[in-house]
RNA sequence: GCUCCGAUCGUCUAGCUGGCCCAGGACGUGAGAUUUUCAUUCUCAAAAUCGCGGGUUCGAAUCCCGCUCGGAGUACCA
């Protein structure tokens, strides 16, 4: 039996994180609860040039309004901590020494420069410079310097970075949970810089210390990683730590909807579906990125969406929760191809999520429109209003167009309705509408059968025609719900008050033709 | 270029231990039903010769090989 289940989310704070990185996020918290598990957040911000501030707080933020939470981690802290790589900076350099120490590393004194120019040099015989067991023989490091040259140039306080010493001839085999056996040659692996001139470890070295110490079980990330983890695993050997070496779950890239290529950030406003969680405003050029949850996306909508980009439950049911995520969560139902977004399926989970919440719900929502047009109405009209309104839309920003006239006259009338609908003597017929509305007892039922069955059915006049004037008068055009349903909500005054004006309007309009 | 990963309807995918698959579901699309209208809802339909070519086998979407195409990586970035 392997120890408790110990699974992180490792971002980086350079902007905003995007929808992949958030499925990613999704998928270890799912693997993490479903096992009884622990998921932390680390912030891996060991590129001090990328640094992006607000991002961190993004991260959370995002990942919190989705349901998606953390046991221990940068924000909440934990006995493994602290959980900022830049908080753990003095730990790294220990663990790069051993590795010197053990052989597996070396210090290297080549300038950006230099590394740069023998790219180019490379690149003009149409060949790409790696610095690899081929070529480190002629750099300047301390497998190539006398020893004593090394130490005066480290004592000299020259900059230097520590490289990974990749053994020849070695056939390195990474087991993924998804992909299986992933075997790769040591010879085409670069000496990766393990830890830079500027005292910070990179990702690689990081990555390891930190996933080691903090006992984390499984690594579960992108498949951006898969080219890099021949070079973890053997880091994992070099430090003795293989027998605790995490197992390791590379997953299929979210694409871009149209064409090829990963997703990227700026694919979002572009084609009209965010790419990232919330909005964002990046703070130097001041651009706006919309989000998720400004689009009127529902978290658990979002969620529902990207679990079943790249994974499924092996069953035909799609609509699945948070918990029943949990329950039925599992790595070998994740597929290996990249999978693309598509934005009408992701329309359709927010209607059907729509549904799911109460009226009250969505009443809630519906308030701040409701305010922005001056409206002031009884909290129960509103709450009814929306439970008869919300299977009619998918986001709740359409509340307002949809269903404005429960709440105002309407300013005009559709024309081609008008051409359509209101007929010749339908001023006559709107006239009688006002009148049953007066005589007879406000309700239901006794308007349908007064209206519907003794005045248009009984005189064998056209129905279609006058409930759609009739509707044209009230709404303004010809949508809506049941006409009478309509008519019992906004009240008797109101709708006769509406058919005299259109009577006044509409009917003198035609009149005069 | 090199390395690795991948390849089923337009899209997400089921299919994993070969026969129940001349391939199932969902979104979208088309048609119809219901309704006083619009929307919802319901029904039906079209839609993949399982990337291509070889094998193995009585039998392959499922196993093997080659090819092609797509993706990722190839930084003192993660």
């Amino acid at each position: 039996m392997n120890d408790k289940v110990r699974v992180r989310f490792a971002p980086s704070p350079t902007g905003p994180l995007h929808i992949g990185g958030v499925r990613t996020a999704l998928y270890n918290y799912l693997f993490a609860r479903q096992n009884g598990g622990t998921m932390i957040l680390r912030i891996e911000d060991t590129d001090q040039t990328r640094f992006v501030p607000g991002a961190e707080q993004y991260i959370i933020e995002a990942l919190t309004w989705l349901g998606i939470e953390f046991d221990e981690g940068v924000h909440v802290g934990g006995p493994y901590g602290p959980y900022r790589q830049s908080d753990r900076k003095s730990m790294y350099r220990q663990y790069a020494e051993q590795l010197l120490r053990d052989g597996y590393a070396y210090y290297a004194f080549d300038r950006p420069e230099a590394l740069e120019s023998k790219r180019k040099e490379y690149e003009a015989q149409k060949k790409t410079f790696q610095y690899d067991c081929t070529s480190r023989g002629s750099m300047e490091n301390s497998l190539t310097l006398p020893a004593d040259e090394v130490q005066r140039r480290l004592d000299a306080g020259e900059p230097y970075v520590v490289r990974f010493k990749f053994p020849e001839n070695l056939d390195i085999t990474v087991h993924d949970l998804i992909r299986g056996d992933v075997t790769m040659s040591s010879n085409l692996l670069d000496d990766k810089v393990l830890f830079k001139s500027d005292g910070m470890p990179t990702y690689h070295l990081a990555n390891i210390v930190d996933d080691h110490t903090m006992a984390v079980s499984h690594v579960i990330r992108g498949e951006e990683w898969l080219p890099s983890a021949p070079l973890h695993v053997m880091l994992y050997k070099a430090f003795g730590w293989e027998s605790t070496m995490p197992q390791f779950a590379h997953l299929p890239l979210l694409l871009k909807p149209e064409g090829n290529g990963k997703l990227s950030k700026r694919d979002g406003d572009r084609l009209g579906f965010p790419v990232f969680p919330l909005d964002w405003h990046d703070p130097k050029t001041g651009e706006l990125s919309s989000g998720y949850r400004e689009q009127g996306y529902l978290p658990e909508a979002v969620v529902n969406i990207l679990a079943l980009l790249g994974w499924n439950p092996g069953t035909e049911q799609e609509i699945l929760s948070m918990d029943e995520l949990i329950k039925l969560f599992s790595i070998e139902h994740i597929s290996k191809s990249g999978a693309k977004f598509n934005v009408e399926k992701a329309k359709w989970f927010n209607h059907e999520y729509m549904q799911k919440l109460s009226d009250e719900a969505v009443a809630e929502m519906f308030q701040p429109q409701l305010k922005a047009h001056g409206i002031e109405a009884e909290h129960d009209y509103v709450v009814k209003v929306c439970g008869m309104m919300k299977e009619r839309i998918t986001f709740p920003s359409e509340l307002w167009d949809t269903c404005c006239y429960f709440f105002k006259a309407p300013d005009s009338y559709d024309p081609a309705a008008i051409k359509k609908r209101w007929k010749p003597g339908m001023t006559t017929h709107m006239a009688k509408v006002i009148e049953i509305l007066n005589t007879v007892p406000f309700e239901y039922d006794a308007i349908h059968k007064a209206l519907l069955d003794d005045y248009i059915v009984g005189n064998q006049l056209n129905m279609g025609q006058i409930m759609n004037s009739f509707r044209l008068a009230v709404v303004g055009k010809t949508v809506g719900p049941d006409m009478l349903t309509l008519v019992m909500t906004i009240g008797r005054d109101e709708t006769i008050s509406r058919v005299q004006r259109a009577i006044d309007t509409i009917g003198e309009m035609k009149d005069v033709q």
